[in-house]
DNA sequence: ATACGTGCAAAAACTTTGCAGTGAA
DNA sequence: TTCACTGCAAAGTTTTTGCACGTAT
């Protein structure tokens, strides 16, 4: 009972504990299923829908984040500090910002427009990471789509 | 069969182009449900699953491009000049960034981390767009998560 | 004529939900 | 005890796909 993140409700179960905690331990922004996969070995006892129900409640009490849909699943991260996301187009991995990225982000780009407020904390940049740089033929410049 | 927008494919049917078309002509990077919306009333014999896969052959031929699922649709954008977008937290509007912004993003943001190359063409910022900043109580400054 | 495009309906993939039993406080 | 939590399975949504027929070249 001593490291688990703290949530605003008091409720509390092994299994909505342990949810919780894969998703703050980890470092890749799981996808329902993948933390589901984490689990059943260690608790035979779970089933999907009990993840899916618990991130909703995580999301809604702010414990944790949606970051979006990457190859058809939703992925959600544990970390509430406000931080923004890499995601490689090539392998789908989601990443955070790192630190100086996102204090540029927020220092250097306009924060409103004049009919939109954009919130910095959220931005979600696409491009390449390391290991599709290596290994695919990545287009280094100018524009990429997918 | 004038102002039909290039393909790399010549392979064109009626139903082809319109879909192309309606695309290109709005600017609220609709869904597939959308566009069907749209079309069937002046294309009775129009189906569903004919608007997915010609939106799947445009985004191969890079004719269109996927923004990424927004309340649980896929919605797509029929301009493939380099911009990014600006999604609405309150009420999912998916709109252009700005040129300027644009441009600011272009200019100021590094182009390269060490680990991960970021293409600021398909850079999608969150926020709130003009409506829900009147309508709601929305968070003007500092962290907003959904 | 040949290859591609489409409707239709079935299936797939992911997520949500109702119900009845289990667990937490 | 009481109310919340969970497993299970059914249902809901969005998207994909197989097949037979229709259309473009």
């Amino acid at each position: 009972m001593s490291r688990i993140k703290e949530r605003k409700s008091k409720k509390h179960s092994f299994k909505r504990d342990a949810i919780l905690a894969a998703l703050c331990r980890r470092e890749d922004h799981p996808s329902a299923r993948q933390i589901y996969e984490e689990l059943k070995p260690s608790i035979p006892g779970l089933s999907l829908g009990t993840i899916y129900r618990n991130l909703g409640l995580f999301r809604e009490e702010k414990a944790a984040v949606s970051l979006g849909v990457v190859n058809g699943e939703e992925r959600f991260d544990g970390r509430t500090e406000r931080h923004s996301h890499l995601i490689c187009e090539g392998c789908g991995r989601v990443m955070d910002l790192p630190p100086e990225l996102q204090e540029e982000l927020d220092t250097k780009l306009s924060l409103k427009t004049n009919s939109f407020f954009i919130d910095t904390g959220k931005t979600v940049l696409y491009g390449y990471c390391e290991n599709c740089l290596k290994n695919d033929s990545v287009p280094i410049s100018g524009h990429v789509q997918t």
